[in-house]
DNA sequence: GTGAAAGCGCTAACAG
DNA sequence: CTGTTAGCGCTTTCAC
């Protein structure tokens, strides 16, 4: 909350509206009316103006804008760079924005600076709204942020009342790998996921959804679990799925949270010998990289573009429709079966 | 540079530092000095003060901080998402912000929004400094903005007095690669990038010099040079190499100008048939991915970590300590030999 | 159709 | 040590 002091140093001019008034000969109030094409300027009066806002280079600062009214600024929190699912909503989000006079910025995760802090520094500067994954946070503190800032959160299973979800069908997805790894006669199922997933009862974040179903399903079958945590990068997941799979007794599939940690448990399996290079791996996400025939990932696509365009649709209902009661949506996943997962070994 | 009018509704409701002022009943002149770690507080005033501020949830808003003084927020403009050498760089730009004051916001290019509108946007929002990987803006607009606020380009080879660049040695990265694909025996190389590359004389963006070296070296040696364009994507790298290497004579070596177009061409290689499936790629990057074991992509290390930091460094320089003579800092690269390159069929 | 003036939330210079 | 005041660049009444 405090700062510290800073020596500053400003050489810099940017032309305000008062010279492109004084270059004009004209007032600030008219200079602001041609800038925002409100009613009642003489052609006369656009014409000398848009010249000197030429001749000047001069461009309004959003920052003094919104303090009176909106900054046409959308900001995106994401919990970490390097993941592809993420730039598939990206993707949606962007669509969406096309043309409009939105500008979208992003605020990623970097090592321990996510989640509360970074949905804060969005808040703090002004964003007309918020598009969130934040899978740490609590909905308590969600729920507040929402009462300052028209917010929407991608992949929470929260219903919360005052901020919007869109999800996708964690249950079902999971439910669908683990259909298709019994199909392929495994018994051996282990999962790896990321670190806290499930440390608060009534997580409704994906990985804690995925992460108890696979715990159910496991136990429906008269199964027992294995499960791996590691931190959310490929070289995470590598490291720990190489601890998994040189046990005495290794799994013969392994169910990853999402693609980016199943690239890395794959890179554990292809280093592996003998029998563990044919431990099948199914991810989650159907990341771009799943279909490329060096990996041929079987996963769960989860349709990311239509979720950042569901996800930035919503948030512009609240933004220009003044919608305020909340809404929740929600995808349905589909398995894609490739070649990383096989008939488990007799 | 107009804006239409918009319906914009705002119920909702951020304290202000009057709101604070009023609540610890002092004056707003207090609040601020608290809130800053100015001189000439009572440990009794700072209390109430920073009271007030717990129960109402009161934050400072950075656009009105701004007004007068820095934003405490940098500005970093990528041309595209998905690229994993980005991300590198992101890495090296975060780990030197850590523990600081300043919050990154970052504007990707989406579609055919890029380049100077993005760059434009964040100099709108009062950053106090940009950071920019932009290869397709003129010197001379770059030029214009440094002269309105701190700016570091990346991956340009520009010697500008005005801003500063961050760069890897291109053309001996390119040396490396020819050198090593000579090596191999190979001569029928052909050469992947993206589509403007060098659209306009002189222009020293990466893959502009990487192109120029290509041919060069190509002449040199006295072989055909052949130079295939295609977008950013891995997808459109996929399209423009199939086509590449469906042709009756294929080249038995391509070498990609970057390591998401490597991977794209190698999607096509291997969905080729017969030969073609040994056709060599090379990259440009070493992003993560390259050292994967499905992969073993031969590829150029660039030490975008590094890149990211001293960038990130300049600019604080810039920023912070008020340097305003250019620096220009560049890397030198190093080839990584791995199993996607091999000695030419006979 | 245009200009003057107040105010958005904050900082900083100045009195008391 | 604390309160008052004058802006920062813009939008938005309100007179003229």
């Amino acid at each position: 909350m405090t700062l510290d002091q800073q020596e500053h140093t400003s050489s810099f001019r940017r032309p305000s509206m008062d010279d492109v008034a004084a270059e004009a000969g004209v007032s600030k109030g008219a200079v602001s009316k041609v800038i925002r094409n409100a009613y009642g300027v003489s052609p006369a009066m656009r014409e000398r103006v848009e010249g000197a806002i030429a001749r000047l280079g001069y461009r309004p600062r959003i920052a003094a804008r919104s303090m009176r009214g909106p900054s046409f600024t959308i900001g995106f929190e994401l919990p970490q760079l390097g993941n592809d699912f993420f730039n598939q909503v990206m993707q949606g989000v962007g669509d969406t924005l096309a043309g409009s006079q939105y500008q979208l910025i992003m605020a990623p995760g970097i090592g321990e600076l996510r989640g509360a802090p970074v949905l804060e520094a969005l808040a703090d500067r002004q964003v007309d709204g918020i598009l969130a994954i934040s899978p740490e946070v609590t909905p308590e503190w969600l729920e507040n942020l929402a009462r300052t800032i028209p917010l929407v959160l991608i992949g929470r299973h929260d219903a919360s009342a005052a901020y919007d979800t869109v999800t996708n069908n964690d249950a079902a997805g999971v439910g669908l790998v683990m259909d298709h790894l019994r199909s392929l006669t495994h018994t051996r199922i282990a999962h790896l996921t990321v670190r806290p997933a499930i440390d608060q009862e009534g997580a409704r974040a994906p990985h804690a959804i995925r992460l108890t179903t696979y715990l159910d399903r496991m136990h429906e079958d008269s199964l027992s679990p294995e499960v791996v945590y590691c931190d959310a990068f490929e070289m995470d997941a590598y490291r720990a799925a190489k601890t998994l799979i040189e046990k005495p007794d290794p799994p013969t599939a392994i169910v990853a949270g999402n693609d980016t940690l199943a690239v890395g448990a794959l890179r554990a399996v292809a280093e592996a010998s003998g029998a563990r290079r044919a431990i099948s791996v199914v991810g989650y996400d159907d990341i771009d990289l799943a279909s490329h025939p060096f990996f041929s990932l079987t996963t769960v696509n989860q349709f990311g573009v239509e979720a950042g365009r569901a996800a930035m649709t919503m948030l512009l209902e609240r933004i220009q429709g003044g919608r305020s009661e909340a809404r929740h949506f929600q995808l349905e996943p589909e398995l894609r079966i490739r070649t990383s997962s096989r008939v488990a070994p007799a």
